[in-house]
DNA sequence: GGCATCCATGGAAACGATTCCATCATGGTT
DNA sequence: AACCATGATGGAATCGTTTCCATGGATGCC
């Protein structure tokens, strides 16, 4: 039989106080010299934990960060949840990390389970509309976005306000994020990134560019259209819904549906990956026959034949910063956070065939 | 002010019965029809939700999972880790994720936080040694190990032994992994695919075969000294530290320090990607002047220039058969379970030049 | 020296569930 | 008719912690 763990009673009792004692001496209240020694020596010996189980029930609220991103394959979340855990580590907090696979429904069920294990304090990269996050602010979850913002509630009044708002921030300042229920988030600034990468296009001489979004692209793919100026041609503007098939799909049929591009923006890796494999599949010839810019930096990116023109986000660092403003949500809360994006360019654009 | 959460309590007085009857409506426990119907219509009407912290801490138990990889961001643990979620989703179970970065120590304190925490199931890609896992057996956790096993502990008796019983398991039959503390685990067949990549370089000539090793590669690095049978070249066997730098560093000092290898097996993603890297930077080229094959398969393998031959792993399926396992461990336990591996022939091998 | 203050301390009440146990009603059997 | 078995039910204990409150001793100030 192994021991059960020891609990605070049992250190009362050896160290001849009473509980009470023993909490304030391990919280750091006030206690005398020679009570805090004994106490102390005698829980390193007993190897006492306090429970958190115990503690959070008397608080009523669990220390840990829940963290759901839609796809922890996708490199960008992985990096991005490695800022997090990062972070959550060096704070000592537990984190339960949900996979929504881009999906309100699985989302919402998430959500309920986090609720379920009085997890109060959640960084998200929703897939749902706004409303789905009622439930969680309701509860009085301390709620940051990382990465995205929820979409509009279907059935909400000044529909593109908010988002039209939110465009207008631009440059590296931390800048305030009023948005759906008013919650923090940490984003990367899509604008300029966006903004930059359809310059350096134009720059060299495509007008017929192409964006190859996927799920919560919406602020990129609003990006571009205003990147683009004049109205964009709607068939060069295609989603795909989040499957790696999808993407592909989406690419493929964008190549042979509208030969006369010259050039793609994919709003994402998976998406970059997709475009890669389909110009390869038509024997399309990247950057002869097309440009292609791809919306993440990723390690793989290098290694491409040719290498891709990216545009890096600090996926780690917006982890990291959303854990921050999680956890410093009882002070000061700065509002929301929006990081650089940087070009960079290797070899996968070539001048207007 | 918004209202707390309905407790049982509150269920029970708004339907007129015990907190105990309550209960056992809920968990299914017997009560007449009516009552159990007038419970359930209270329950959904005050959209009570029971608490995790309540039941868990009656129970001393968290129903939760653990989860330790080194690296989120290796495609091979998202995906594992992906795999882990979605059979913890069926089961409603959260999952707890830890980072080690391959750090004993790092793992140590993660597994501390867990105990605290009291997740008494734990699926891990071990860093540490034999004895790291003493704790956590002790104080009753169920591990099961993912990918790799821990490494001996340094003081234990025989040796190698146990490595060598485990080399034995072969081919894909679900066979008992006796080891350490008597952990199951789940585990990709290292040996077979390992063997595969060794006389498919054979078969094409090779002779000098560089083995380009991480942290926990050990299995593979024996299954290698086996594949190849004569006695191997110590020059040609390196390892990286885990840091994308350190394995580049790696296969840099390899290409250069032994121009006359022909081939390379790279025993991770990581490692694979630095070895095409280092080969480029050096102006070698793959495959007419040194072939090479990655263990483990990776979207943008097929991207590569040229095509990256791989051994595939079932990264994701280890993930969920690791959960099943430490969900199930209350009934029979099979011991352990290897998955088998793929060779998948692109174009980055050619014969010996 | 007396009184007010302050601090260390321990007992006990939460927190929200599960679960043991006693009670009571019911119905069937002898 | 008495008795027993069965099943539904509610009260109360329990899990391990924090925290409120009362107590008692010591110290400082007038």
């Amino acid at each position: 039989m192994d021991a059960k763990r020891a609990t605070i009673k049992d250190v009362a009792r050896a160290a001849g106080v009473g509980v009470a004692t023993v909490s304030r001496v391990l919280s750091g209240g006030s206690a005398s010299a020679r009570t805090r020694e004994r106490v102390l020596a005698v829980a390193a010996q007993l190897d006492y934990r306090p429970s958190a189980l115990g503690r959070n029930l008397r608080q009523r609220r669990t220390g840990g960060i829940g963290l759901l991103v839609p796809d922890l394959t996708d490199s960008f979340f992985g990096r991005l949840a490695e800022g997090v855990l990062a972070c959550a580590r060096s704070a000592g907090e537990p984190v339960v990390v949900g996979s929504t696979g881009d999906d309100p429904e699985q989302e919402a069920e998430l959500i309920g389970m986090l609720l379920e294990q009085s997890v109060d304090r959640l960084i998200a990269v929703p897939s749902g509309d706004a409303d789905a996050w009622g439930p969680a602010v309701k509860a009085g979850m301390t709620v940051v976005f990382a990465d995205r913002l929820p979409s509009e509630a279907p059935g909400e009044d000044d529909d593109s306000a908010a988002t039209a708002d939110l465009m207008l921030l631009d440059g590296l300042a931390p800048a305030p994020v009023a948005r759906s229920a008013d919650l923090p988030a940490v984003l990367a600034d899509d604008r300029a990134g966006i903004r930059t990468a359809v310059r350096y296009l134009s720059g060299l001489g495509h007008r017929r560019i192409a964006f190859l979004g996927g799920p919560g692209h919406d602020r990129r793919v609003a990006a571009f259209r205003e990147a683009v100026g004049s109205p964009v041609d709607e068939e060069l503007v295609v989603f795909a819904t989040g499957s790696r098939d999808s993407a592909y799909a989406a690419a493929s049929g964008l190549f042979q549906s509208r030969p006369d591009l010259t050039a793609v923006l994919a709003a994402g890796n998976v998406l970059g990956e997709a475009a890669v494999l389909a110009a390869r599949e038509l024997d399309l010839r990247v950057p002869r026959d097309v440009s292609l810019v791809m919306y993440d930096d990723v390690p793989w990116a290098e290694l491409c034949a040719p290498p891709l023109t990216v545009i890096a986000q600090p996926a780690r660092d917006i982890g990291y910063r959303a854990a921050e403003l999680v956890l410093r949500s009882g002070s000061r809360r700065p509002r929301g956070v929006v990081l650089p994006t940087e070009l960079i360019v290797r070899g996968s654009c070539g001048p207007r065939r």
